[in-house]
DNA sequence: CTGTTAGCGCCTTCAT
DNA sequence: ATGAAGGCGCTAACAG
């Protein structure tokens, strides 16, 4: 059994003369153009659903000659999942440069509302699309809308601000982190009872506040035998983490689980060791890097929570590039998964 | 600070110029063409790297004219997995179209040796490149040389044939997928002691039978604790597993996990929850389908290990692509990830 | 409102 | 061994 998926060797002529008009006229139907009647319109519409004609991809390409230019707003910080994403852009240049893209990396103070919307509005105009790590607030929703009303394509990452107007979300579901991380926890925590501790960088950030709170969710109502101690806040410095946590295992030697919320890994890992309960603890924590990554190879961490950075490289820039050409987006494809990520299945 | 990540507006036609010869000589060098000098081969090379020159994709294909065609090779039989991978190469057709891409499913039992290889060897000569989830046998594994050979681009899907010369392998190392389902059956056991389950669909196939080792590997390493019993073959079979199992649970009443390497799945959980033991000890097996997902949601089943039959596909189609068109893999991407789904992070 | 026309950058004969 | 020339299918002026 043979199943022909395609067959289409048509053309923009094709259609156009079988629709009794010019290739310019069908070019014009084809992309929402003004200046054709409306009966036209319906006439070629219909000719083109007829016969499922496809525009050639690579000749539309061809033909436009101008580069489309997108901008990457991304924190100026240490932060590693944020270097890993930039990493694999820079992995793309050879795909990007085949398809004539180009795309420049904006680094700002992703933390400081007015600087991220001042970086922002400066792009007006100079680009079809911006991916930017978004902080939810006012002034920074205000810039978003501001760009996507001028016409320029946005797409927030790993972060994101719902009530813009941004074109689309990049980035996992929190809330369902933070539960697959309640049930990770919950579930590898042997003894029946204990205390189970959180750190987070800042409860005012949406993904963290979202990760607690789904954490929070399941072991409410599957693990209420664990008692879950109330949220620090590290602000993801190794330091501080670091000392916090310190003092926690000392207040409590009766810790069975941990869920790190955001970075500042190595301060805590560092903690743990140093308390020398490292292997008699559950550690849950986000995103592997080169620090997480030990960490799980030498069972200090059990899991980590993780967004795969170079699939959300990639999907911006497709995201980024469909919406430009006002392609469909192929939402199964671009959805961002939740991994769990352990020591035998380590990417 | 803005980092330009690119910047080629030139074009073959410049390389040729600087270079001093024409371009259909760029050309030839471009695709290791004959019949060009050597030398000039050298200096048009030089030139091309100096100016990291990247021919314009879109024009490159327009050019050709010529569809490419690739086949896939599938199992005839009522899978749930492959009729996932099959679906998505389905939804895929928008996009092949508009790239000119033909893409034909071809079903056949890839359990026999026999019919596999002649399938595979009447493909020869009509396709750019083939997918095949192969069977490791001689006479499959020389069926793909021949195709190999022939100038036929081969990936093999799922199931590999490593010692044969097909150009890529589109799957999950199957070992370490083995490694991850023992290493989560031993850390969601609560008890300390009991035995575990092991069923499969053949021992004789490939990818079952590097699972098993995984887990055992892991099983004996780490948890030698836990009485591993003999692997069961339930040949895919619904009703045969199912009537394995049952006769299992009722000579043991010490299971305390169970891990399915195969499919079978209905079977294997009807028999769990006859036995009314379904919620007291730990399964896991493979791939999210519309069974192993309601298993998890209702918590008869505790993890599936999986592999993403949508990238799957899509991947094997971009790997065809690049290789018929002699470009480079882009490994990282094209690499299938060992998925660990719970009920939370249900995709 | 609609049609005509000149490329876009590369591949592919066909000459030389 | 190398060069010249004609498209591929579509877009974007420019005419009408």
């Amino acid at each position: 059994m043979k199943e022909q998926h395609i067959s289409t060797p048509l053309t923009l002529r094709d259609i156009a003369r079988q629709a009794g008009v010019s290739l310019a006229t069908v070019d014009r139907v084809l992309h929402n153009r003004p200046g054709v009647r409306p009966d036209t319109v319906r006439r070629v519409k219909e000719t083109i659903k007829q016969n499922a004609f496809q525009p050639h991809a690579a000749a539309a390409e061809l033909a436009r000659g101008r580069a489309r230019r997108f901008a990457f707003v991304m924190p100026s910080g240490p932060n590693l999942f944020m270097h890993q994403i930039q990493s694999y852009l820079g992995e793309m240049s050879a795909w990007l440069a085949a398809r004539r893209l180009v795309v420049e990396m904006v680094a700002a103070d992703v933390f400081n509302p007015a600087v991220l919307a001042t970086t922002l509005e400066s792009l007006a105009g100079d680009f079809d699309g911006v991916a930017v790590v978004a902080l939810d607030h006012p002034r920074v929703r205000a810039a978003i809308n501001d760009l996507a009303d001028g016409g320029t394509k946005v797409v927030t990452l790993v972060s994101d601000v719902p009530s813009s107007r941004r074109d689309h979300y990049v980035g996992i579901d929190n809330i369902a982190a933070g539960r697959t991380a309640g049930a990770l926890v919950g579930r590898l925590v042997g003894s029946p009872q204990g205390k189970i501790a959180i750190v987070a960088g800042s409860q005012a950030l949406r993904d963290h506040a979202e990760r607690i709170f789904g954490f929070n969710q399941v072991m409410a109502s599957e693990f209420s035998q664990l008692d879950v101690m109330p949220v620090l806040e590290g602000r993801d410095e190794d330091e501080r983490s670091e000392y916090l946590m310190t003092r926690l295992l000392n207040d409590h030697p009766d810790i069975v689980g941990l869920y790190n919320v955001g970075a500042g890994t190595p301060g805590i890992a560092k903690a743990l060791m140093d308390s020398g309960r490292a292997n008699q603890m559950v550690f849950v924590g986000h995103d592997v890097t080169v620090v997480t990554r030990k960490l799980l190879l030498n069972g200090v961490m059990d899991a980590a929570i993780s967004q795969n950075p170079g699939h959300e490289a990639r999907a911006a820039v497709r995201v980024l590039l469909a919406l430009a050409r006002g392609e469909p987006i192929l939402s199964e494809q671009e959805k961002i998964r939740i991994d769990i990520v352990m020591r035998d299945n380590l990417p």
